[in-house]
DNA sequence: TATTGTTATACTCTATAACTATA
DNA sequence: TATAGTTATAGAGTATAACAATA
């Protein structure tokens, strides 16, 4: 991939137009994701499983409807996910007495050592990925993609590819 | 989606970090994606099929193998984004005498009329993702974007999606 | 009768590997 | 024997719809 056949000028001349800054978002952002879950796979978790881990974290005792409903996923997908990451120990389902229709979800101590784990790897992945700009640089990046978010309509800490 | 259950003070105090620029990048970039590829939709091509058609409007004449290797995919699934492609009647591969084991890729009269599309459809989907920003902004956020991709090694207009 | 979660099923996407035809 | 392309097959991921338990 790397021995990209050679154009010449004429091929050059031919060429549709310059990558528009929508594209550049696009691949930059997906070879993002790419270099993410390849760091949080060394976890065992996918980047799914993030999010869930994550909305569990900051809001224990939720049930599967709501998350499938913030997700805006369907709630048989939020079954998969629940059942792989209680498989893995993260996280546990806990009968509601009041309403045992409902699940209530916790993490484990496991669970919430992970969520450690993947704020480092968080970390060290924003560092890898931003490694071409000084820290003002980064700050004005950040912010002119809050802009872009936020007009767009985008729910923070949502990420579209949970649906 | 738009109901997300209310966060209160206490749940605000136990979010996990402030959302990261790589996270920005991974979510807008692949919002960016999902409204191109809706867009899209009514000429009746995916994300893939695009990339496809460009490079074969760059270089007609070139071989399914050459893309496969620029792509980074394997060869089977350049056969059936050719397939699909041929099916509508955007390309035609042409035996070369020459080597009559490979196929010459072109476009065709609509392949050409539908890339032309594609650039208007480029266009409007450009304005739309970047609507928060004004002119300076947006060369200011793809000046950025390019220092990245160039840093990470990305080649110029080709989707990590791809593979 | 409505709601939460689950299962069963099917469909799409994609990779691997075997295969055909040319060289 | 090597190469371009193709087909056959299988696996992952995900949605739809029917279902069971509870309210």
């Amino acid at each position: 991939m790397s021995t990209a056949p050679g154009a010449g000028p004429d091929e050059r001349a031919a060429r549709p137009g310059p990558r528009g800054t929508a594209f550049l978002l696009s691949q930059v952002g997906a070879h993002a994701a790419a270099r993410f879950a390849e760091r949080i796979s060394e976890l065992g978790v996918i980047p799914a499983d993030v999010g869930l881990l994550r909305m569990i974290a900051t809001r224990p005792g939720r049930s599967q409807q709501s998350l499938a409903e913030e997700m805006g996923v369907v709630p048989s997908r939020v079954v998969a996910l629940v059942d792989s990451l209680e498989r893995k120990g993260l996280v546990e389902r806990r009968r509601n007495p009041q309403d045992r229709r409902n699940h209530a979800l916790h993490l484990t101590e496991e669970g919430t050592r992970v969520m450690k784990e993947m704020r480092r790897l968080g970390s060290a992945h924003e560092d890898d990925i931003c490694a071409a700009l000084d820290r003002a640089q980064r700050a004005r990046l950040a912010e002119l993609l809050e802009a872009i978010a936020a007009q767009q309509g985008l729910t923070p800490g949502v990420h579209p590819g949970y649906r």
